[in-house]
DNA sequence: CAATAAGTGGGGATTAGTGGGAAAAAAGGA
DNA sequence: TCCTTTTTTCCCACTAATCCCCACTTATTG
């Protein structure tokens, strides 16, 4: 999967564009998208997602409260999605709550997967944690470096 | 069981209607329904009902609390429901008021079973719990990484 | 600037979901 | 017991959402 950071609007039937240069990494037109951590959706390759769901539901009792919750939270919000013709996704209606799109919506290629922010939660994400960025990435300090040629 | 968040309301007869997506992984139109742990009602297809009712009864002496506790909780009020010919069903009335069900409803796919809640309710679970899902989520992060390639 | 690729909009068919009437069953009362 | 009243079930009709497809517009490339 690329990286790309990409500013996409959900149209009048609830449609969102995937950027051609993110689907061209994927096979098929099959996507899992579920709720991600933080207030934006998560989007996978099914490939991707059955690796992350196994280890999620193999340490699982429905008697346990963290199985619960973890299965609540993430797993249970999961939805098969299909992209059209040209390329658009249908948000389903409890995600799109969740994650407060209204129309222009971020799209984030992660590698692995993609994540779809709001545009103004996304700014709002930024406006509270540029800080707890800056403070990871001083302790990235000594691990990453450029080494000397 | 196919997995999805979706939101349906009780209508002036008290019926549900379950959303085809989950329907159509349910062979037959009986599900056996019951309390949930957490303010919620829970779904189940017969066979994953029988196989979890076993499990309860096998492992578990009338003689011992923790027995009884579950059998009274879990087994007890559990009940054969049928899903109509548009797929909706009648939730019992004790377990409605158990659930707080109301009007506005979640219908969470989780596996194997599905698990019904008031929307209210489900939202304060989320504002009582969002903390604990996300030290259960940090603590995964060890488990659930993709792999270097 | 032409040619191709990517993205957007929308019409029409199909399916899913909702509401409600009427028949059947159950409950209540004289 | 028999009649009335209420509840439940069954079915059908209406509405809303989704899907499928095509055509138009905008962006990119040579």
């Amino acid at each position: 999967m690329l990286t790309g950071e990409f500013k996409y609007s959900l149209d009048e039937k609830g449609r969102l564009n995937i950027p051609q240069r993110v689907r061209q990494s994927i096979t098929g037109n099959i996507m899992i998208i579920t709720r991600g951590i933080d207030k934006c959706i998560w989007l996978f390759p099914p490939g991707e997602w059955s690796s992350i769901s196994k280890n999620l539901i193999d340490s699982s009792s429905m008697f346990l409260e963290k199985t619960r919750l973890i299965q609540r939270r993430i797993l249970a919000p999961a939805q098969e999605i299909e992209m059209d013709k040209s390329g658009r996704i249908s948000i389903p209606q409890t995600l799109r709550e969740y994650a407060g799109l209204k129309k222009d919506c971020i799209i984030l290629g992660m590698l692995k997967y993609v994540e779809i922010w709001d545009e103004e939660m996304y700014a709002g994400y930024w406006d509270e944690n540029e800080t707890k960025f800056q403070d990871a990435a001083e302790k990235l300090g000594d691990k990453i470096t450029f080494k000397a040629e």
